[in-house]
DNA sequence: TCCCAGGTGTCGA
DNA sequence: TCGACACATGGG
């Protein structure tokens, strides 16, 4: 499997929220088990999880495939040859949509912060804890209430579960109708939660990465970027999502 | 002191 | 449908 781990797991997808690094090596609680993962030429992990970590790394994707298919253009190439190994994760749907309310308005480091404060055991506090708990430790800030609120909705019968037997548009229509999931986040949940290759969030870096390097630098709507990456990339927009992420955020400075 | 961060809800034109 | 603005917090 092609993979660059370090990268995979530190990209601002759900583990680096979740997961503690040492090094290169990954570790969290499944279970109660202690499960560890790092790479030496090849993927290893913890004797028992090796269908955990295929889950999580999305091993079925083929990625040198999927390259021939968002490879569009010069800024893809070079995305792609600088973060080659770079995977989309796949985790637990709560944990993704509690991390990503997080996410609003906040910094890659904070929302850590954030996250880790909801977590006891490796696992993140349940709809139910965060709704009869009293959470101001965790300095949510305006995103209590919105985590709060979504709790509350989630455990009055809004389904989280039917979103994987749903269409892409139904999906996020589903999730929006969450008070404080709005298109973005919906996007990164149905992305890193749900396996939904085609969801492209627009954050701040990928309005600024897709209006420089495909709009002129012309003011360009989300509706507008959101056509575009579909029309472009189509099924795998957020493999090209991830990667343009990456390549606008510089995170590797070091050509190639 | 101001600006920004993997945004969203609300309001007014 | 679009723009402006408030919303908490902390780092640069």
């Amino acid at each position: 499997m092609l993979l660059d781990l370090r990268l995979t797991m530190k990209s601002g997808q759900t583990p680096e929220f979740v997961w503690d690094d040492s090094d290169g090596r990954f570790s969290r609680l499944v279970g109660g088990r202690l499960c560890e993962l790092w790479h030496d030429g090849e993927l290893r992990f913890t004797d028992g999880f090796m269908d955990y970590a295929n889950e999580l790394l999305r091993e079925d994707d083929d990625l040198e495939k999927i390259y021939k298919k968002i490879n569009t253009d010069d800024v893809m190439d070079e995305a792609i040859k600088k973060y080659r190994g770079l995977r989309i994760t796949k985790s637990e749907p709560w944990e993704t949509t509690l991390a990503f309310v997080c996410s609003i308005n906040n910094n890659i480091k904070r929302i850590r912060k954030n996250v880790q404060s909801l977590m006891a055991g490796g696992r993140v506090m349940t709809p139910e804890e965060i709704l009869n708990t009293d959470i101001n430790f965790a300095r949510l800030g305006f995103r209590q209430k919105f985590l709060k609120k979504t709790a509350e909705m989630i455990i009055g019968g809004h389904s989280m579960s039917e979103i994987n037997k749903m269409k892409y548009e139904e999906a996020v229509g589903h999730l929006t109708k969450l008070h404080g999931i709005g298109n973005k986040v919906a996007n990164c949940i149905l992305l890193f939660g749900y396996g939904f290759l085609e969801s492209f969030p627009t954050d701040t870096w990928i309005r600024k990465t897709m209006t420089e390097n495909y709009f002129g630098g012309k003011k360009t709507s989300d509706a507008k970027i959101t056509d575009f990456a579909f029309d472009r990339w189509g099924k795998y927009a957020g493999y090209a999502n991830q990667y343009l992420f990456c390549h606008a955020r510089q995170l590797k400075t070091d050509a190639i």
